[in-house]
DNA sequence: TCCAATGCTTAACCGAGTAAAGATTAGCGT
DNA sequence: ACGCTAATCTTTACTCGGTTAAGCATTGGA
């Protein structure tokens, strides 16, 4: 299928990645609301409109990123091995997550992802994106959880990605206070299970 | 104390209403995106410059009306009756607003307030800003809860608040499936009892 | 080798939001 | 009632995000 990417697609791939690149590394610089997305063509080598036809604001130069994990409960559900309850492999996957410090769980101590969640948490129109994002996550893991997405589907959904939400930002929060993601591992740990555990207790036995 | 407004404060406090009128009923009759905010200024007869003064961006001539609801819960919580439980508090006001007709609760029918919904939930950088006033509600909410402000109490505050937005937001949907406020208002107590017993199972026992 | 689609650039534009400078006017002391 | 001071409004012009149109270059296939 996707075997040959062809001239075209793999120009198109660097130079999608170039923009992103150029963007970021002068966003962490100067800051979001600092750099000129006109700044950002110049140094990219590009003109304006070609840069917005890669992304189509400037928030999702940052954003991206973030944007590509969209849906990821909602697919771990729906991918879940026969008989498993969706909580039980939600939990799961958290705890890989915070084992491989995958990024969407805070544990991830490298400079520049610190840097990065900080101009993210700091910038409101990135944060208010951010945010928005989690609803559509929502939906689709409601959706997932009951194809029907009746009321208590959304409301289980709800509470596991709020929950989901604060854990990877009390993990970051302890990095960026100055402890090493090894340090953190184990709290962070304990603290995912207690809040799966309240989930559990709280939420229907089916889920 | 504030017995004696004087003029310039009563001046002050018309052109607040008169462009924040003036703005929405525009909004509902074209759509958000597609009034410019110079169309707002001459309808309302002041300068460009002096509506950004009363209203620091587009989006707040509509979300001042939710902006000024923010901090409730924390607030609900902070002035409970001694040795009142906090999620007994929440779930008292909440069940209130359903009774009162709270357009918070989502159970308003008048087709101004049902109109209004649907334009913050349809245009996106509304959606989106109201979604970042949810995270500086739990903000509130969890230093109510708790002071120091511990992940237990974010998590709490996380939960619950969820929780009562699932339940607005699905009061809101019925309504707009063509029942009236009054066949929605008994379905709805049923709802939101059964979430914040959900709220009450799973968090602990303290609030 | 030529053609058609794709994607690029330039130039001009719209709308949100801000800054500077001057005109008005409320509030207050006399 | 008079005039000063400070707040507030208006005008003008600007920056920046994002879009549109027209034309030019390149790719990939016949």
């Amino acid at each position: 299928m996707t075997e040959q990417a062809g001239l075209r697609e793999r120009k198109r791939q660097r130079t999608h990645d170039t923009i992103s690149a150029t963007a970021i590394a002068l966003f962490l610089e100067r800051g979001f609301d600092a750099v000129p997305v006109a700044d950002i063509a110049a140094a990219a080598e590009v003109s304006k409109p070609t840069l917005f036809k890669y992304f189509p604001t400037k928030e999702d130069l940052v954003l991206h990123r973030i944007a590509d994990h969209s849906g990821e409960a909602a697919r771990v559900v729906a991918g879940r091995a026969a008989g498993e309850r969706p909580l039980a492999a939600l939990r799961r996957h958290f705890l890989d997550g915070l084992r491989d410090r995958d990024p969407v769980t805070g544990l991830n101590d490298h400079p520049q992802v610190l840097a990065y969640h900080r101009m993210v948490f700091e910038t409101p129109s990135l944060a208010s994106r951010v945010a928005s994002y989690t609803e559509a996550d929502e939906a689709a893991l409601a959706h997932a959880l009951d194809p029907r997405g009746g009321l208590p589907a959304r409301l289980a959904a709800g509470q596991i990605l709020v929950v989901q939400r604060i854990l990877a930002r009390d993990n970051w929060r302890r990095l960026i206070g100055g402890r090493t993601a090894a340090q953190v591992h184990r709290p962070a740990v304990t603290a995912a299970n207690r809040g799966f555990d309240q989930l559990e207790s709280g939420l229907a036995a089916s889920w």
